[in-house]
RNA sequence: AGGGGAGUCGCCAAGUGGUAAGGCACCGGAUUUUGAUUCCGGCAUUCGUAGGUUCGAUCCCUACCUCCCCUG
């Protein structure tokens, strides 16, 4: 009986080329999947050229099949336009829940399919667990690594055929596993931020898709205190780039208005215009299939990396409503409200107001 | 024009004869698969200018410059 066949995506980091080790020591027949989500004409920042370098070499030495593939077509048409779209529309878009909903676990997921995969597996700090016929998507076992979060949007059909396989593992017990391995990656730092900007500084790069468009930046009451470059430079919440110096404590980003290009500004981070006990979303997901409890009580994460909330779920036609026991800092549209009941990751929706 | 007050880092702001606090901003780093938050570090050999007194001045004196207020 032939070996169940699982393509794991090799970033050229080191979750992804512990995970290719795991199955191998597992016994799958384990091939690895580079993947190109970003062309980038001025590719100075790009470092995706080491990146695959890396997951070649851990290809060697682990042995196995390796196959490079361009999903920047793809990355551009169904994550990139609604990264572009949502900062236009003044909000704060996370990418990366669109390119493992769109990408990751779909465009990757059909090309594993079409060469044969029983399986796909990724580096991601998560757990699927199956009972009976539901799989369930479970935070990470390392607290602090914890990324379900970005994964909430997959389905039954996506998390059936996933593997995590460092989800059991906190991280240093991967570095650990990395090392007595011998991997090129065991040592690499641990790449951050958005995929395609890289390190590149944000505002330029934003800059070369949606130009600048100078406005005030006011008080509640209406006090012009300085001058931004355009409101979707912007994020609530945002403290660093306002420039706006003089007396008293810093100064944070409360609010944009579109139709009269004003960024509003409070001082001091617990004034209270940055608190609010409820957010609405929209665009929900489920993993299960199902909504949740109407008037349940569950955890929620209105950012990444952050703790979770206790909330009671409220229902309605346009989304849903999160009523939180204690006021949350900076709610933000266009981020993710994630639901969790324990270490069960329920999905959640996009965040409207 | 006369009277009064003030000039300390980009912005606020302590200090006052013994050799420049702090906050904001900014820069760097840590953390982070969303450049938010948070955290750590850096940031005036110099106190409007020029003289003087003094062992020593941002702090005292003199002149000048600038700004503000009041009176006209």
């Amino acid at each position: 009986m032939a070996k169940p066949r699982v393509v794991v995506g090799l970033s050229g980091g080191v979750d992804s080329s512990v995970s290719a080790l795991l199955l191998k020591e597992q016994g799958f027949e384990v091939i690895g999947l580079f993947m190109k989500n970003w062309e980038d004409e001025q590719d100075e920042y790009c470092s995706a050229r080491d990146d695959l370098v890396d997951a070649v070499s851990v290809a060697d030495l682990l042995d196995i099949e390796m196959e490079a593939v361009n999903f920047s077509a793809e990355y551009r048409e169904r994550v990139f336009q609604n990264f572009l779209s949502e900062y236009q529309a003044g909000r704060t878009p996370n990418p990366d829940v669109l390119c493992n909903s769109e990408i990751k676990f779909k465009a990757f997921l059909e090309h594993a399919m079409a060469l044969g995969a029983d399986k796909i597996a990724t580096g991601h700090y998560a757990r699927v667990r199956q009972t009976g016929p539901q799989f369930e998507l479970l935070r990470g076992k390392d607290p602090s690594k914890d990324q379900s979060y970005f994964l909430y949007r997959l389905n039954q059909a996506q998390l059936s055929r996933t593997l995590f396989p460092v989800g059991e593992l906190r991280k240093t017990e991967v570095r650990e596993l990395a090392r007595r391995a011998g991997l090129p990656t065991a040592e690499k730092k641990d790449s951050t931020g958005i995929c395609f900007i890289g390190e590149r500084p944000f505002r330029e790069f934003l800059q070369r898709y949606l130009p600048i468009a100078p406005g005030p930046m006011m008080t509640p009451e209406g006090r012009v205190v300085g001058q931004h470059q355009g409101l979707m430079y912007y994020t609530i919440g945002q403290r660093q780039g306002l420039g706006i110096g003089g007396p008293g404590d810093a100064w944070f980003v409360v609010g944009k208005n579109m139709d009269s290009n004003v960024l509003t500004v409070v001082q001091g981070h617990e004034h209270p215009a940055l608190q609010k006990s409820w957010l609405s979303a929209s665009q929900l997901s489920w993993v299960s299939g199902t909504h949740p409890n109407d008037g349940g009580r569950y955890g929620a994460k209105n950012r990444y990396r952050q703790q979770d909330a206790a909330c009671t779920l409220t229902l309605d036609d346009e989304g849903m409503t999160l009523h939180f026991d204690a006021p949350q800092w900076a709610i933000t549209p266009g981020q993710s409200a994630v639901l969790y009941d324990g270490e069960v990751c329920l999905g959640g929706g996009i965040i409207t107001i």
